[in-house]
Parts: structure tokens; C-alpha cells; sequence
DNA sequence: GTATGGTATGGGAGCGCTCTCAGGGAGCGC
DNA sequence: GCGCTCCCTGAGAGCGCTCCCATACCATAC
């Protein structure tokens, strides 16, 4: 079984290369018997197109590329990226697109990969994750005039295509939240301030705090997603125990995980010393002892809605960059020490 | 900054298209100031080759895919997958390859998927994961010609390329070391048998066990790798009190995740009334009080090596059909009930 | 009858590259 | 000085497809 082309499947047929293209690319203009006689011919030889000459005769590849930069290394503990391929490969599929992902296991990876990403005649277009601020891929991308999507909110002010979850008032949410369970002294382990998603859920829960009235009093501490780092963080703000906070926001679930096994070590309970909030809502909530509330962002929505979005984009339907953004919602189990309300 | 090709490069260094290619492709037969000519045209009109008019003539995309089926929803709450897309994608960086992920998010998915994995001009090669016994897409691979590396051990006694991890030879270390501790009456909570890794695991415990002279004792149950499994067939090995068990060996670590807890929801003690041996070796060890003792196999090296066998196998640098088997260890921790000899 | 329009089909051109081959020039040995 | 080889370069063909246009045919309208 060989490998067979148009012009053979049109031969075998007695038809003309043209009319089989159109066989296989559904066009109507083709009469109902050259169309059968053509669909056997195809069925015993296992004709397939060939996807590359397409590509070049088209000028379209159907492949979309995913991005994913910086230290990969620690990419799947987290389990963030892996439903955020799920949501992009479940919009992908329904496509009939294929994904090229992209992932950086090194800084050095990064000037060797670019290159393939923004090739011409290998992906239509890209879903960026994870930029840091002024990465350099961005401005490649538009130089090309790459399509490209990004997931997170672009660091300039300059208008692209984005979607994003509502980080802000998610952890807008959270602080009220805790407020509102009569915590006064609430502290902040914020994500790392160089992601723009670390930066808009430090903003917005510093001004849920101010809404309700409070004030962070210098408890706050740095983390850069790893569990570790959680409970480094949750460590620097029990330091003083004169000072102890007496409930904690917690940028990510992952660092919650750090930071509550902090408090137990510390000998302290959560939540009777010390409240939790932490943000994704994406572990398994059996992970912890207690259970984490958690502002739960839709992270696969995120992803099927960005993979959409870069088809319309491909597409040239849409036109005027948007940036989407996702709503959050604050999912209640035991670790903030309200009654739950919700077993999601 | 309009799209230009290598007639339009040529033209503007005043040499042959030919020329231009040879400099592209690091041709020895270039003079030096003719590369160096061609080199700064190049830089200046930011020239990329288009892949798909590349892979038409030369018949390569330099696109590896890896084919992952069946459930992906709980695909990537195993660190399992994570781990293996980050083998492969470091060995696939390092060749200047890249990669494409085939997710089937659903039952359903499959057929509009495989299609596009066997089609010609789209990808070099694949890899495929997690095969169930008798898996279409295996003959239609064969059948397509496009070469593959299965990762695990393939189902039948057809010669294919595949790389795995000593599954039988991990498990009867676990088995035997249950033993060599004095425990007596041991346990085993399987993973799927519909798999070649169950099955292995399985057997290679059995294995062990009747080295040290033990017998199962119906003491056996079947998980499905999730968690919640883990924990219902550890209820199940606990169900009555006079046959309980003193040592289990699960496998997987997920599973045993799961078995824990059921350990100490049923009020026992790990690993002073049940010890535990797991497999996989992949969980942050600090993720479970007490820490997991676990046969660690080498997941990442399993991909890099799958990706690099693909690379040779599309080169026709090996042709005769090899199963590489990758070594386990046994790292010992806390819910052995041994005193730690490794703190990894 | 001719004019008009829609539909089914074939053929040519071309997408941007690689690969093979031919040819010209330089360098070498005798 | 001639012939040989080796290196560099250019030109042609062709990868398998899509897209556009020309053509042939049939149906309808006047």
C-alpha cells in the first residue's frame, strides 16, 4: 500500500485530480455518482491528503501552537498547565486542529524554540501561557504577525488578544470573605509580583481588605508557586507571634499546601489560630486536612476559550483584539472556618 | 515586512536560490563570503523557511507527536503524564523537533483523531502511551507505515520499538522487601490488569512473594491508578478484621494515596499495623504522612529515550525492532516501616 | 431559435522548498 | 601544458496539493 496521490485516486476513478480534491474537501459541485465512485476508489487505496502539500498549497497547516515558558521543570506538580491543555485540546479536537506544544525545560531552550514557534507554514497561530513581563516571544510573534493568543493578562497596555480568569476579584472575594468571618490581623502570601497574575491578586485582595476596613499591617509574604515556597512564606509571617496573623489569603493552592503544613508544624490549627484562603480551586480537596476554601477559577474553560478565540482570529472573523475575562467563584470548605456552604 | 522566500533572498544577495538553501541548511560548499553575504540578508529581512514547502520537497516535518488515549480528564492529576511530556519534550528540543500532543479527551474523539496522527506529511513519527490491549491505532500505524515507539511493553509478541519501565522486576523488589522486614501476611491492591504495566506489576509481585515463600492469601484487590480506587480497595483488604493484612504493596502511588487514607480512616496505623510499598516513585514525598516508600522508575528518561529510538528509527539509523527496559529502584521511606537508607 | 445562467469537470499555474545534475573555475600532478 | 579532480554555483524538475479559469453541458427564459 503504497503511498497514493490526487492524481492516482483520480486515474483509478477516471476522473480529473480537481475533482477529487473536491471529493475530499466536501465541495457540493460534484455529482452524486463521480463523488461515490470517487469515495471507493479513496476507502480501498487508504488515500490520505498529504497534510504538508496542503499546508503549502493553502497556506493553512491546521495545527495551532501551545507555549508554555519558563521552568517547565516544575510545570506538572502543578496541576494549572495540565487543565489548561485539556481545555485547549478538547477545543482542538472539536476543530479537527492539531497541537504543537511548545515547552521550555530550560532558559537555554528558549532562543532554539522561538525560532520553530513563530515559523512560517508550522502553526497557524499560538496560545502563549505563563509571559513574564516584556517576553521576548511577544514581540517576535507580532514581527512575524503571528496570530497569537495569549492566556493571563498582557503586561502593557498595548491591545492583543487575551483570556484570562478574573484574578483580581477572585482574591477581591477571598479578603472580603475572611473579613467577613470577623478575621481581623489577614495576611497576604502573594504569587511572585513579576506574573500579572500574581500582581492582580495582590491588588485586588489588598483592596478587599481596604473595603473592609483593614489594614495589612506589613503581613505579607512572597512566594513563587512552589509548595515550598507557601510554607517558607507562612513561616516568615508566624515569626513573631506577637504579630501572628489570624487568617492567611494564599495566592495559589499549591502554596496553601505549603503554607498549612507551616501552621501545623508551628503547632497552630487552621482554622481555629489561623484561617485559609488560597487560589485556583483546581487540588483535589481531599489533598488537605482541612479541606481548602479556595476561589476557583475555570482554568480549561480558559483554555477551549483561547483555542476558540485563535481560530476566529486564524479565521479572520474577529478582527479588534478582546481581552476575555473569566469570572471566579469562592468555592467554601473547612479551612476558612465557615460552615460550608458548598461541597464542589 | 512581508513574507519572502529564498528566490527573493538570492535575488537580493545576488545568488541562486540553490545557494541561498545550502546556506540555510549549513552546506559545507559555500565560499565563506558568499555565506557571509547571504547570512546578512537573511538577518536583515528577518527570512524564515516555510516548514510545510520544506517538509513537501524533503519529505520530513521534523514533527514528532505523542499520542496519548483514553481518559485525559484524569490524566493530568497523575504526575505520571507530566513527567513524560517532559522527557519527551527535552529530547525533542534538544533535536530541534518538535512536538505535537494527541489528547482524546473522550471515547469519541479517537476516530476523528487518529486520522490525523497516521497522516502522511503531518508528523515523522509517534510515540504512543498508555496502548490498551488490541488498540486500533497500533494496526493503523503499522498499516500506514508511519513509524512509532510504544512507551510500555506491548501487548502481544509482535516485535515493535518500545521502552519501558522494569515493572515486573520493581514489583518483586517491593514484594521481597515486605518480606525481608518480617511482614507475613501481604497484600496487594493491583492496578488495571486491562494494562501490560498492571499486569506486570501484578505478576512481579506475585513473583517475589513466592520467592520469600508467602503466599497472597486472597489479600488482593484491583484499583483503576486513581486515588479514590486506592482507598476503596484498601477498605475492601480491610473488610474483615481476622484476615487483615500487614503489609500492602500498591501499585501505584496514587492508589496508595488513596490506600492511606483508608488506613487511617479505619483508625490503623502506617506503617506500624499495615505497612506500605507503592509504585512509580513520582509523588512529592512530603505529600503524605508517612512518607511513601516506593519503586521509583524513571518516567522522564523513559520519554527522552522513546523520543530519541523514534529519532533513529526515522533516520533508519535502527531498524531491527528493540524493547529497552529501564531499571527500577526501590527508595525506601517511612511507610515500609524500615529505617530510611534513602532520603530521596 | 438565440441568449443567459448555473453546474460539473479538467487543466494550468504555482505554493517554497529540496535534490540532482551540469558546468565553470581553480588547483594539482605529471 | 594538459588532464584530472575538487569545489562552488545555478538551473530544472518535482514534491502533492489548492485555486482559478476555461470549457462543456444542460436547463431555463424570451
Amino acid at each position: 500500500m503504497a503511498r497514493v496521490n490526487l492524481e492516482e485516486i483520480g486515474r483509478l476513478a477516471g476522473v480529473s485530480r480537481s475533482t477529487v480534491s473536491r471529493v475530499v474537501n466536501g465541495s457540493p459541485n460534484v455529482s452524486p455518482e463521480v463523488r461515490e465512485r470517487v469515495e471507493a476508489v479513496i476507502a480501498e487505496t487508504g488515500y490520505r491528503p498529504h497534510a504538508a502539500a496542503r499546508s503549502l498549497a493553502s497556506n493553512r497547516t491546521g495545527v495551532f501552537g501551545l507555549v508554555v515558558p519558563s521552568a517547565a521543570e516544575t510545570l506538572f506538580d502543578d496541576p494549572y498547565f495540565g487543565r489548561l491543555i485539556l481545555g485547549v485540546t478538547s477545543a482542538t479536537n472539536a476543530m479537527q486542529t492539531t497541537l504543537a506544544l511548545f515547552l521550555f525545560d530550560q532558559e537555554s531552550d528558549e532562543n532554539s524554540i522561538i525560532p520553530q514557534v513563530v515559523n512560517p507554514g508550522l502553526v497557524d497561530g499560538v496560545i502563549v501561557t505563563a509571559t513574564q513581563m516584556g517576553d521576548p516571544l511577544i514581540s517576535q510573534l507580532q514581527q512575524a504577525t503571528m496570530p497569537f493568543v495569549i492566556v493571563g493578562r498582557p503586561d502593557d497596555g498595548r491591545s492583543m488578544f487575551s483570556v484570562d480568569a478574573d484574578n483580581r476579584g477572585g482574591a477581591r472575594m477571598a479578603a472580603r470573605h475572611l473579613a467577613e468571618l470577623g478575621r481581623t490581623r489577614i495576611g497576604l502570601i502573594s504569587p511572585p509580583s513579576n506574573s500579572t497574575a500574581g500582581l492582580d491578586r495582590r491588588n485586588g485582595f489588598l483592596e478587599g481588605l481596604a473595603e473592609a476596613g483593614l489594614r495589612i499591617d506589613g503581613l505579607i509574604a512572597e512566594g513563587n508557586w512552589t509548595e515550598e515556597s507557601g510554607r517558607a512564606a507562612m513561616e516568615t509571617l508566624l515569626a513573631s507571634p506577637a504579630s501572628r496573623p489570624d487568617a492567611v489569603f494564599v495566592g495559589s493552592d499549591r502554596m496553601a499546601v505549603g503554607a498549612l503544613r507551616a501552621i501545623q508544624e508551628a503547632g497552630l490549627s487552621c482554622p481555629d489560630d489561623i484561617a485559609l484562603v488560597s487560589f485556583d480551586g483546581i487540588l483535589p480537596p481531599d489533598q488537605t486536612m482541612p479541606r481548602l476554601t479556595s476561589v476557583a477559577q475555570p482554568v480549561a474553560e480558559v483554555g477551549e476559550r483561547a483555542a476558540r478565540l485563535l481560530a476566529s482570529i486564524v479565521d479572520s472573523t474577529v478582527t479588534t483584539a478582546e481581552h476575555i475575562v473569566f469570572p471566579t467563584r469562592l468555592v467554601i470548605r473547612e479551612s476558612c472556618g465557615s460552615p460550608p456552604a458548598d461541597g464542589a
